[in-house]
DNA sequence: TTCCATGCAAACCGTTTGCATCTGT
DNA sequence: ACAGATGCAAACGGTTTGCATGGAA
C-alpha cells in the first residue's frame, strides 16, 4: 500500500487518505467495478466522512495514469475497473459474474512482429481479453 | 448487399432501405465511427428524406446482433462501429487516425487452451486488438 | 390488419465540471 | 501560504425511450 503511495507520488499525485482508500478498495474487488460500485463499498466500509462519488471517478483518472487501474469499456457505456499490477499482462473475465483474473506474461510478440510485416503499421500495443464461465460460474 | 439483407432475416429483422442504407454506409468507412458520424455521413449522401439518428443507433444495434457491425467502446464514453465480415478475425486500429484493418485468421486456439487447463475457465470468446500507427499516419 | 420500423423530442444516466472549502507539503 | 484535492450539485452528452405515424408482409 506504501508502494501505491509512492506510485502516485512518482506521477505528481498526492497520495491523500481519499485516494489510498479507493486503491484498497480497488484491490479488495475480485470483480471488475464500476466507480459507483467502488463508491458504495467505500461507504459501506466508512460511512464518515462521506467520500464523494466525484472523487471516486476523478481518484480513479489518476490510478489509470498511474498504471494502477485498468479501464474496461462496457458495451453498455458504463466504465469499469481492475486493479492491476505493474508487469504486462491480459484478462480472463467471467461473462456470467464479471469475476477478473490476470493471465500473467504474452504470447503475442511473434504474432505481432509477423503482423507489422504484412500490415505496415507499427504496433505498440494490443488489448486481448478472454472471455468465458469462470469455474464456479460453470457449477452453476 | 443482398447478402447483408439475407443476413437481416435470417436474423427475424427486416431489410428496411434505411437499415441497408446504414450498412452501405458502415462498409464504405475505413475507419470506426460513431452513429453521429454515420448519421452525418448518411444525410449527406442523401438528405431527404431524413434519417433519424435514433434508427441508426437502433439499427446499429440490429446489425451487431446479426454480425454484420462490431461494437469498439472507446475510453471516452462512445461506441464506434465497424463492418464486420462473417469470418473470425481481429482489428489493427490506428492510434493516430481512427483507421481499421482486419486481420483475418486467429493464432490464439492453442493459447486458449492451455489457458483454460491453467485457469479453470470455460473460454468460449476473446476480444484481441492491436494498436498502433497506419502506414500513412507513421509518415506524417 | 397486424406488427415491426421510423422520426422526433424528451427522458435517462454515467460522467464531468464549477466553485467554495479544505488539506497536504 | 499555495497548489492541489474534495464535496456537493448542476451541467453535459451520448444513448435510449415514448408515442404517434408509416410501411411491409
Amino acid at each position: 500500500m506504501d508502494e501505491a503511495a509512492r506510485r502516485l507520488e512518482e506521477h505528481g499525485h498526492r497520495a491523500t487518505p481519499q485516494r489510498l482508500a479507493v486503491v484498497a478498495a480497488l484491490q479488495a474487488q475480485s470483480h471488475y467495478v464500476t466507480a459507483r460500485d467502488l463508491h458504495a463499498a467505500l461507504l459501506q466500509a466508512q460511512p464518515r466522512p462521506p467520500l464523494g462519488l466525484a472523487t471516486v471517478y476523478r481518484t480513479l483518472e489518476v490510478l489509470v495514469d498511474c498504471g494502477l487501474a485498468e479501464p474496461f469499456p462496457q458495451p453498455s457505456n458504463e466504465m469499469r475497473y481492475a486493479f492491476c499490477s505493474a508487469r504486462h499482462h491480459h484478462h480472463l473475465v467471467c461473462n456470467s459474474c464479471g469475476l477478473v483474473a490476470e493471465v500473467p506474461g504474452c504470447a503475442l510478440r511473434a504474432v505481432e512482429r509477423d503482423l507489422e510485416r504484412r500490415s505496415h503499421f507499427a504496433i505498440s500495443d494490443h488489448a486481448l481479453t478472454f472471455f468465458g464461465a469462470c469455474q464456479d460460474c460453470q457449477d452453476g
